[in-house]
DNA sequence: CCGTAGCGGATGTCCCATGTCCCCTGAGCG
DNA sequence: CGCTCAGGGGACATGGGACATCCGCTACGG
């Protein structure tokens, strides 16, 4: 090597190398005071910045995207991101489709964690809901009873519902979680085979709790939401001792 | 080109080129019915296979190392992973550090759900523990107070206690997320300034969550949980407001 | 005044060369 | 016969360069 750098000696595993360059960028993200929308360098400035090449640098700017730090916008420039769970979507269906091969252990796990979180936080949701957001939960119960009626699945609705759910915590982090488990379970549902499900029954369980909620009833909400998850629960069991 | 290749054509954003690369690689683990810590093939093959340039390839495969979806062993090879939630750490630590620079909201946010976590799943757990893991739970108090007395900070000990409380229900998930709501907390903890706290009664609240477990009080261990998170809640505010 | 073609800059993709690391193997030794 | 360790070969890591592609901005022309 022509240049005398300093590179060489402090030689760690490759994998601590690139853990502490993506550690390298988020620390001068905050040491530059960076907020979220705001551009970063261009790769070669932090090329030269941080001491290594184009392809290393850009392995790692690859990560932070995916890990939802940073945003990449082909021929304009990269920027520090807002909150973004996609990529630990994509891991978690990986894993769970994996475990679908076997007992769907994960695919269970996933659904007990998403069951204390939702019925957990239930009662303090209640708390702060509007009637306006109330009325927002009654209408997604509507469009999946329609759609029920007609015969055609209604993951979107669905979705929405739980969403809305918990939107009055105003907990984008809760939000955002759910968010990837609800993907997760809707990619394991189009993988264990959705036919067999009884949409009216479903969706009379979403009506169920929507009723729990606009009463008031805590205890009730937090149990018509654990009937609902061990439908799920038993669907998938089902799925994979079949 | 020599080859009538088919790539040019259908050229869709960046991101939805490299999102569907990994998904090429995960859906071909899945297809050659690869397990945790079986080889892939190597990069080489990996390129003409999916017909990316190396490059590209690697980018991919960082990402789901990053993800924890395969572990990448220089000169060596690469394998599918067991289940890993550094990365999603990673993500989360930025997203809280960058968001103590204003109102600490998603730190807040990051305690409330850990507490619907484990306030939600202690009495589930505590359904299912042995004798032997309670002495283990015990043991972990007894070395926090320990280190108290010597005016010691003890976040091992302390990390150590809620893996264990919630060892028995057996979730791999549930304890990943978890460790990385921890390693998020540990990290806010020392950038917050860990000197304030009064360690003899973080320990005494800890003690206060095993005598209820230990008495099988559900009730009792999920209030205790509570007003140990409303500590540490009260201690971030404090230091943001200051 | 407005639409559009061109320009500059930044990222995307790829190849090649070389460095580094790890497992495996087999020769040598006790 | 079994153990140790040096070497080989395969695989990943890193860096640099070239070219393609894309985006936003600007200046030209109608």
């Amino acid at each position: 090597m022509p240049s005398p750098n300093i590179v060489p000696p402090a030689r760690f595993s490759a994998q601590a190398r690139l853990r502490a360059l993506q550690s390298d960028i988020m620390d001068l993200i905050l040491d530059r005071e960076l907020e979220a929308g705001d551009a970063l360098p261009t790769e070669n400035e932090l090329c030269i910045a941080l001491g290594v090449g184009r392809n290393t640098l850009r392995e790692s700017l690859k990560v932070l995207q995916a890990l939802g730090v940073i945003e990449i916008r082909h021929g304009f420039g990269m920027f520090v991101a807002p909150s973004n769970f996609e990529a630990l979507a994509d891991g978690l269906i990986f894993r769970a489709r994996l475990s679908l091969r076997h007992h769907g252990l994960e695919a269970l796990q996933l659904v007990d964690v998403r069951q204390a979180l939702e019925s957990g936080l239930i009662g303090s949701s209640m708390d702060l809901i509007t009637a306006e957001q109330l009325a927002g939960i009654e209408e997604s119960v509507v469009r999946m009873e329609e759609l029920a009626a007609a015969g055609e699945s209604f993951v979107d609705a669905d979705s929405d519902f739980h969403s809305r759910l918990f939107e009055p915590l105003n907990n984008e982090l809760l939000l955002n979680l759910l968010g990837v488990f609800w993907k997760v379970y809707r990619k394991i549902h189009t993988e264990i085979g959705a036919g067999a499900e009884d949409l009216a029954a479903v969706a009379a369980l979403h009506r169920n709790v929507y009723a729990a909620v606009a009463a008031g009833d805590k205890a009730r909400a937090a149990r018509e939401l654990t009937r609902h998850f061990d439908g799920i629960r038993r669907r998938i069991s089902d799925a994979v001792t079949e």
